[in-house]
This record gives C-alpha cells, sequence and structure tokens, in this order.
RNA sequence: GCGGAUGUGGCGGAACUGGUAGACGUGCCAGACUUAGGAUCUGGUGCCGCGAGGCGUGGGGGUUCGAUUCCCUCCAUCCGUACCA
C-alpha cells in the first residue's frame, strides 16, 4: 500500500521547483505586486535550529497565498555574511573569514531547501559579496556627499552648501544660522571668510555638514572584541555580542548623521503597520522631549569670565522659581573657568573619579548622591535669583546641554542632591508644601512664583517660554535622546569604507573604483602599533599613494538597504534599477525579531529616507507591514542523579534522595520517557548508568530555557524532517501558537500535525493505495464543509493567524473523513488552500488529480457564502444569563414570534415557576435570553 | 522607577465588532482490532457533586438582560529602558 511517502515526495517537488524556476519572480506592470521579506539571517557555524524557520515559514504562507490570489510575488532570501563570529574563528584559526563564511552559507541553504520554501534563489545576495558592498560603498559615498537641509528638511547635495558658503557665507541675511541641521556649534562666517580659508580649513567645515562624519567622539570601546560599538551594540554596560565590558572613550571615528532625521523617523512611524510595543521602543530611543532652553549667567566670577553663560535644557520651564542651584556634568569643558581657587583641588578630586567610574558601575549604582560645589554662581534669568553652581555625575554630558537646573521640590534627584547637600527647597507646586516627597505631586497650580503664580503649570510654560523669550534668554526647544550612530569598527570582517586621506584630510575614492575591496591580511588581529587588521594590508593605498581609512563598516550597515538589491540582483550599473525599484516600491510584508528595534529597523528607516530624499526610491517608509515573530525557546530535559553515585531517579520520585538536576539530550528523550539504552551510549560515564523507574519508566523533567548546545535541547529541522517531513514541520510550527508569541519547542505534539497529512491523504486513496476520487456532485453537506473552510483560511491567512489555519484544515479533514467525501469537486478545492502550508502535499496531490501545472499558478478558490445560507437557527435560550435549553426557528420568524414560543416551551416554564418574565432579549442568530 | 505586553483545563492554545467559554492538538481514561507495538480506529475528558445542580477565563469591584471581551483597582510573569532634566 502506498501511504504518504513524505520523504519521496517532498524531494521530488523540491527539485521540481528549482528545475522549473517555479518561484523567479520578475517584473511585470500588468499584475500587481507583493513583496515578502524575511530579515535575512547571520550565516552562523551552528547551523540552524526549529525555531529560526518559524517566521520565514510564516512568511513562506503568505507569498504562496498571494500568488495563488493573482499576485506577483517578490519572495526573496539572502545572507547578512559580515560580523564578528567569523572573524573571531578566523583570529583562532588564521582561516579566512570568507571561507568559513562560505561553508555556512552552503550549508544554510541546504537547509533552508529542505523546508521548501518558495524563494527565488536567482535573487540571492549576500553583504559580503563585493558585487553587493560596492553599493554599500556607494550609499555611503553619497552620504558623505550631502548635508540636511533644514529649511527643505531633506538631504541635498553638499555642492549646494558649499555654493551657499561662496555667495554669503553660513548666515543667512542678518538672521540666525537657520538653515542646516548641525549647524549650531560652526562659528558664523561670511562668504569672503569662506573664500580665505584654505582647503583643509574648508574640507574640515564641510565636515560638520556631511551626512557621515569624521568627529571625536566618546564612543563605546570593548577592549575584548577591539572595537567601538554602535548604542544598541551595547546592553547594561557591556557588548551584546559576547557580553564583553564596555568603556566610554574618545576616538575619532566615522558617524552617521541619523539625528538630523530624528523628527521624520518619529512621524513616519504613523504611517505603518507595525506593532504598538514595536513603535513605542522607536519611540523611546529617538527620545523627543519638548522644553526650552534658558540661558544663565555665571555671576562673581573667581576667574573673571564674566561673560560666561550657561544653557540649560528644561521640560519643566514653569517651576523656574523653584530653582535653588544648577548642576554641571562633570565632563562639561567649561570647568575649570568656573571653579573658584578654593574649590579648585574638591572639583579635580571629584572629576577624577567620576571618570574613573566605569560604565557599569555608574549605571549599577544610581541611588549614591554625589556632587561638588564649584564656587561660582549664576542668576536665574527670569528671577534674578542668584544660586549656586554645583557639578553632578546624574547631569549627563551627552544629552540636552549638559547643564541642568536643580528643582527640589518637583523633580525627585534634584530633591535628593538637595537634600544630600543642605541646599533649599521651594515649593512652587501648590499642595507640596506639606509632602514629605514633593515629587509626588508634579502637577498643579503654582505658587511662590512671581508672574506666573495662579497659573495651571501648562499655561505657566506657554507664559514662561514667552518672557524668557522677550527678554532673550531663551526659547523652546525641542530635544531627542538618539545620538548619531558611530559607523567605524576596527575590524577586518566588514565593508572597506571607501575614503582615502590626502594632509589628514578624508576624501571619497573615484566612484568609477568601486568596489573598494577588502585586502587580504596575513593575521586577523590589530597591528602592533594598535591599528585597526586593515592596517596590515600591505601597501594598500589610493593610487598608490594615499592611505586608505582603516576600519571598517559596522554590521547593520548593508542590511540597511539590502531589500532593495533583491528587487535587481545581478544589476552592476546601479544598486537596481529605477524600473525594479518603481515596480516593487516597498516591502509589504517584514517578519523578523523584535531584537532589531533600535538597530536595523531603525537604520534602514534612516537610509531610507535618505535615499528617498535623493530621488532613488519611490517611498519614504521601506517596511510597510511588519511582525516580529517570537522566539521559539529551547525545553530541556532533565535527569537527576542521586548524588554520589551513578543512579538516576525518575522525576516524581526524585524527592525521596539528595540529587543534582543534569541535562539530557532532548532527543533521547520521547514524551518525558528517557530512552535508557540510548542515555547509556550518550556518554560513557553513564555507561553502567542504573536507575530508579516509576511505572516501569524514566520520567525527566523539564524546564524552558534559550536553545544551546550545552543545554542539550536544540533540534535540528533536518531531524524533524526525517521522522516527519517538511510539511509537517512548517505545519506543527504555525500550529504551535500565535506567531508573534514566545513558546517553547516540544516535539511531544508534533503527531498530530502528521496524522493530519496523513489522514488527508487517504481520503484521496483507497485501501490499497490507489487513487480513489470520484467525480460525483458534492451534496450540500459538503459544498458547506469547503466553503466555511475556504471563508475561514482565508480570513484567518489575511489577519495572520496561522496557527487557527491549521486548526481549521484539521477540522475540515476530519469532517470530510467522516462524510467518507471523496469528490473531485471537494478535494481539488481543499488541495489548493492548504498548498501554502504544506507545499509539498499538494503538489503531489494536485499532479495525481491529473493537473499538469504546478499548483503555485492555481486560483485561490471564491468563497460563495449562500453555500453557507441556513434557514433555521438553534437558538441558546438563556434565563437570567445562563443557557437552560435550545429551540430551534427559521430564519425568518420574528423575534416576537420567537419570544412567544419561548414562553410558551416548557424548558422556560419550568423555571418561569408561574411568574411573569421582567424582561425577554432576543438577539437574531444569537441568543434569548429571558430575565425573571 | 518608567514604558509596553501577557495572565483561559494536566499542557500548547481557540473564542471576529459583548451573546452556548475551553474549538483544534497533545496528554489522560475506557473500548475495538490486534495479540504486548511508542501502530490504527471509536468514545470520554474544566472543577465539585451519585444526581438535580453549583462553581469556573490571575484577585477584588463596576457597567450590562448577558463580560474571557468594556471601565476602575490590585497582584503575578515576561520584554524594553534606565540618573534624558
Amino acid at each position: 500500500m502506498a501511504d504518504y511517502e513524505f520523504s519521496k515526495i517532498e524531494k521530488k517537488w523540491q527539485q521540481y521547483w528549482e528545475d522549473q524556476q517555479t518561484f523567479k519572480a520578475e517584473v511585470n506592470p500588468s499584475k500587481p505586486k507583493y513583496y515578502a521579506l524575511d530579515m535575512f539571517p547571520y550565516p552562523s557555524g551552528a547551523g540552524l535550529h526549529v525555531g529560526h524557520p518559524l517566521g520565514y515559514i510564516a512568511s513562506d504562507i503568505v507569498a504562496r497565498y498571494k500568488r495563488l490570489k493573482g499576485f506577483n510575488v517578490l519572495h526573496p532570501a539572502g545572507f547578512d555574511s559580515f560580523g564578528l563570529p567569523a572573524e573571531q574563528y578566523a583570529i583562532q584559526t588564521g582561516q579566512h573569514p570568507a571561507i568559513t563564511t562560505e561553508e555556512n552559507i552552503t550549508r544554510y541553504k541546504e537547509q533552508l531547501k529542505n523546508i521548501g520554501f518558495s524563494f527565488d534563489w536567482s535573487k540571492e545576495v549576500r553583504t559580503s559579496d563585493p558585487s553587493f558592498y560596492k553599493w554599500t560603498q556607494w550609499i555611503f559615498m553619497q552620504l558623505f556627499n550631502s548635508w540636511y537641509n533644514k529649511e527643505t528638511d531633506k538631504a541635498e547635495p553638499i555642492t549646494a552648501l558649499i555654493a551657499q558658503f561662496e555667495h554669503s557665507g553660513n548666515r543667512q541675511g542678518d538672521g540666525p544660522r537657520v538653515f542646516a541641521v548641525c549647524d549650531e556649534d560652526t562659528p558664523a562666517f561670511s562668504n569672503e571668510d569662506w573664500k580665505q580659508m584654505n582647503e583643509r580649513e574648508q574640507q574640515e567645515v564641510l565636515l560638520k555638514f556631511r551626512l557621515t562624519y569624521l568627529a571625536e567622539a566618546t564612543v563605546n570601546w570593548c577592549p575584548a572584541l577591539g572595537t567601538v560599538l554602535a548604542n544598541d551594540e551595547v546592553k547594561d554596560g557591556v557588548s551584546e555580542r559576547g557580553g564583553y565590558p564596555v568603556e566610554r572613550k574618545k576616538m575619532t571615528q566615522w558617524m552617521m548623521r541619523i539625528t538630523a532625521y530624528a523628527e521624520r523617523l518619529l512621524q513616519g512611524l504613523e504611517t505603518v503597520d507595525w506593532s504598538e510595543p514595536l513603535k513605542e521602543m522607536q519611540r523611546n530611543w529617538i527620545g523627543k522631549s519638548l522644553g526650552a532652553e534658558l540661558d544663565f549667567k555665571v555671576t562673581g566670577n573667581p576667574v573673571a569670565h564674566e561673560d560666561i553663560t550657561l544653557t540649560v535644557f528644561t521640560t519643566r520651564i514653569d517651576t523656574i522659581f523653584g530653582v535653588t542651584y544648577l548642576s554641571i556634568a562633570p565632563e562639561h569643558e567649561l570647568i575649570p573657568q568656573l571653579t573658584s581657587p578654593e574649590q579648585k583641588a574638591a572639583v579635580e578630586e571629584y572629576i577624577s573619579t567620576a571618570k574613573n567610574r566605569s560604565e557599569r558601575d555608574r549605571m549599577s549604582d544610581v541611588k549614591t548622591v554625589s556632587g561638588v560645589f564649584t564656587g561660582s554662581y549664576v542668576i536665574n534669568p527670569l528671577s534674578g535669583e542668584k544660586v549656586q553652581l554645583w557639578i553632578a555625575d546624574y547631569v549627563l554630558a551627552g544629552y540636552g546641554t549638559g547643564v541642568v537646573m536643580g528643582v527640589p521640590s518637583s523633580d525627585e534627584r534634584d530633591f535628593r542632591f538637595a537634600n544630600h547637600f543642605n541646599l533649599p527647597i521651594i515649593y512652587v507646586i501648590a499642595g507640596t508644601e506639606t509632602l514629605e516627597n514633593p515629587c509626588d505631586v508634579k502637577y498643579g497650580q503654582l505658587i511662590n512664583s512671581g508672574f506666573l503664580d495662579g497659573l495651571d503649570w501648562k499655561v505657566a510654560i506657554q507664559k514662561a517660554v514667552e518672557r524668557a523669550e522677550e527678554l532673550g534668554v531663551g526659547t523652546a526647544k525641542i530635544n531627542y535622546r538618539m545620538r548619531d550612530a558611530v559607523f567605524s569598527r576596527q575590524r577586518y570582517w566588514g565593508e572597506p569604507v571607501p575614503v582615502y586621506f590626502k594632509d589628514g584630510i578624508p576624501y571619497l575614492i573615484d566612484e568609477s573604483d568601486l568596489p573598494l575591496v577588502l585586502p587580504e591580511i596575513d593575521k586577523y588581529l590589530p597591528t602592533e602599533t594598535g591599528e585597526p587588521p586593515l592596517g596590515r594590508a600591505e601597501g594598500w593605498k589610493y593610487k598608490g599613494k594615499y592611505p586608505y581609512e582603516l576600519s571598517t563598516m559596522p554590521g547593520w550597515a548593508g542590511s540597511s538597504w539590502y531589500w532593495y538589491r533583491y528587487m535587481d540582483a545581478q544589476n552592476d550599473t546601479t544598486f537596481a534599477s529605477k524600473e525594479a525599484i518603481d515596480y516593487w516600491k516597498d516591502v509589504d510584508l517584514y517578519i523578523g525579531g523584535s531584537e532589531h528595534a533600535t538597530g536595523h529597523l531603525l537604520y534602514s528607516r534612516f537610509w531610507n529616507q535618505f535615499l528617498y530624499d535623493l530621488g532613488s526610491v519611490p517611498e519614504k517608509e521601506p517596511f510597510k507591514k511588519l511582525i516580529n515573530q517570537g522566539m521559539i525557546q529551547g525545553r530541556s530535559n532533565l535527569v537527576y542523579r542521586v548524588n554520589g553515585t551513578n543512579q538516576f531517579v525518575s522525576y516524581h520520585l526524585r524527592e525521596q534522595y539528595e540529587t543534582t538536576a543534569l541535562h539530557v539530550d532532548v532527543n533521547i528523550v520521547d514524551n518525558d520517557v528517557l530512552n535508557l539504552n540510548a542515555f547509556k551510549n550518550w556518554r560513557t560515564d553513564f555507561e553502567d548508568a542504573e536507575f530508579i523507574l516509576e511505572d516501569g519508566k524514566y520520567l525527566c523533567g523539564h524546564e524552558v530555557e534559550k536553545m544551546s548546545k550545552s543545554k542539550y535541547n536544540v533540534v535540528n529541522p533536518d531531524d524533524i524532517i526525517e521522522r516527519f517531513g517538511a510539511d509537517t514541520l512548517r505545519l506543527y510550527e504555525m500550529f504551535l501558537g500565535p506567531l508573534e508569541q514566545f513558546k517553547p519547542w516540544n516535539t511531544n505534539g508534533i503527531d498530530g500535525s502528521f496524522k493530519f497529512l496523513r489522514k488527508l491523504w487517504r481520503l484521496f486513496h483507497d485501501e490499497a493505495g490507489n487513487l480513489a476520487v470520484s467525480d460525483e456532485a458534492p451534496t450540500s453537506e459538503e459544498w458547506k464543509v469547503l466553503h466555511r473552510t475556504i471563508h475561514k483560511v482565508e480570513e484567518d491567512i489575511e489577519r495572520h493567524a496561522f496557527n487557527t489555519t491549521v486548526s481549521t484544515f484539521m477540522i475540515c479533514v476530519n469532517e470530510l473523513t467522516t462524510l467518507k467525501c471523496h469528490k473531485r469537486a471537494i478535494l481539488q478545492e481543499i488541495v489548493i488552500l492548504l498548498s501554502p502550508y504544506a507545499p509539498h502535499m499538494a503538489e503531489e496531490l494536485w499532479q495525481l488529480l491529473g493537473n499538469k501545472d504546478s499548483i503555485t499558478y492555481a486560483t485561490y478558490p471564491v468563497f460563495k457564502p449562500e453555500y453557507l445560507v441556513e434557514s433555521i437557527f438553534e437558538y441558546p435560550i438563556s434565563v437570567n444569563g445562563k443557557v437552560r435549553a435550545k429551540i430551534t426557528f427559521s430564519l425568518d420568524t420574528t423575534p416576537a414570534e420567537i419570544e412567544k414560543s419561548v414562553l410558551a416551551s416548557e424548558h422556560v416554564q419550568k423555571w418561569l415557576e408561574g411568574k411573569q418574565p421582567k424582561k425577554v432579549i432576543v438577539v437574531p442568530k444569537k441568543i434569548v435570553n429571558v430575565v425573571i
């Protein structure tokens, strides 16, 4: 009997798809497009585990579904193939990262192909391939050649800025310099000044405007990795990869001016269909806050610099009369000039301890109050009060202006600080005077506040800003938490930066010299002089004389634009043809993990906005709809060894002994029952293991944790496919639960998915295994099953509820089995519905039904509601909300008639006990409720 | 601390705009065929109760004829973030 031979079927169709190029997508303006994208993987040495394909399966289902719905679908795959692990491996073994990467990719592709994805492999991209990173470098060059014009609110060519400088310097008329986003700390110069500058000076000025620029910045330096890291690559003061300590260090680095786009990145979130938590994460990361800047004049300055003004940023200018001191970040550069001779020693000591505190210490210990008085005083510009100027390490140099006004009566930290140093407290919000902690009430009516007295805090903010502007001592101001992104990595395995240096000034290489290919080096370590590994490349100089930039680009460079390359992956004259970009436009559905919320997804939006400004791409936002698939966690199994013996006690008996729990390979455990022989053979030290069993079995304990080799809980998709087939794997992964949710992998339930497929297979075959499909006309009952299924499946896929769809299929097949339905008209449609989920079996059955072409070209069945039309409805009859009976009425029965019959029925009479009901509610096609 | 999410049987999880809670799967129980196989099929399975019935969607309160669904409040777990002025 030819039963369901999944392995044969799956190999056959995978080969067919490859040979026929079934999924090749071509630009075709006569059809609507659909772009289904997965976050491309970094090909790690460990290969895929069962959790990785989850998102790919979901996007593949959508891709296949959309094809059936008549869309021209782009569903590509590729590899984010630059990265640290391959380089670390190279350092240890000397093997070129390109070789390791190539091997890993080969394995990944093999594993992916086993699952039967409908990827168009002809469009594969790899970020480490020169034909790809040529365009990453090209985009870098465009950024270098651009500046952000505040007036037009977009990026523009740097040549326009130079023309502007030549024409009128960096100011417009007599007004303030408003036209560039990053212009605040550039001194004003006229067109004459500009012309007076030499090449070097001009380039230095321009560097302050470019969207990628070289700057000395305080960066996250990771000594163990030998490189700097971006803010999103640092978690809790240690590197995200490897967990090594990170220090703050001043270094000259390439930066990306993402801050220029802060507002657009924030606004753009309103236009995309992403989950609210993810948008919220990006909003927090951008961290917009509305406030005001206010100038405080330093008075009685001991070092005799009378003209020093300190600017603070505050969101609560309304509390200005509550200011009792000012505090300044220890890193602030004006500190030497603000310190009185008497305080000099104390200040210097404080600053040096503050500096020596590591990031992690500073983070872990936020409660300790520390600070030192500078000896200077400042004048409150609105109240005229004179207050002390302190240095405090709770003030961050990197945010706002690095100076904060201290209002102990309405800010928690200021309150603690003031208490600690016995600074005065002025209550400015009504009702806070009597409180132990005045910060408990932050909003209300103002008191003790001069011209703001009696006003509500919101009104007071407006009033105070107006006054400050009148007096010329302040202005409303928007601040963003987000910083420009560090773009240099002192690493080998990344894109070379297409820049060379002449007289210490960076210049772009000529576009015709792209790609700037990564040179060969002998060792993948920094040079003896501490330069990045590229410093080892012999004679690596532009035109043979100018040294190249030695750092490479970060991991996120290539991934910030790769979805465009898929559209036209082979093009070598542009990153993707205009024709292809105008057709495919943007990603309709993007599926990937939420760990990229503040990294990849933000950088991609940034580069996309920039490419939009250039006119290179048509959409402002690249990813219309985004789903974060939840991670599949491991489900570890544990055995309990009696201490000091080689005896293992079964799960429920373990309490009777002193035991140690050990992880055991989940692959030798079935339904939590340990395979004793396999266990003895697993490791030599368990060879003579003895077992204390319960009910003749050894039961293991279990725990949900991350899938990892050391926990022996890694399940390999290849093993599952060998035992159950790819279609079962696909169904089961979807069936596990909602896509977005985190959930543990548990092989136990997979039988159910397998049985379902076998049941379906048997609907097509007789006892002997021969095809047994009849051409008889289906009964109305059978039509009903089919159309209910069409309707439900379509609805579920559209709202991405893949788990319930699988249930729907199971119900459908169970019903057809009960009805003994073997009718072609029904089964054929069911196969089409199923094909996105279990494509191999669908293809096989499709062919058995006599179709020649791939089921990919079939048409999605049309739902006909008339098959579901009911003429009767069985009403649940509830008494006081509790269902007591069911009565069937034809649908044209009026509510009044229903009410009458219900009341007359003996079920209800029993509950009424002769009384009249208070109320009867009849909801057509829903329920009848009798209230007594 | 702040922001967000989640909370339903032994377990994974259903329930679209308030309308028969627990679909589907697994597990468990019983039976059939086999004759020990971790195969297949059928039936049962939220809890208490022999039963009628009662109780049940984290706890408490509210709106409603009716609440897993809406509102308030508390609790627990997870994720993000952290002196952002």
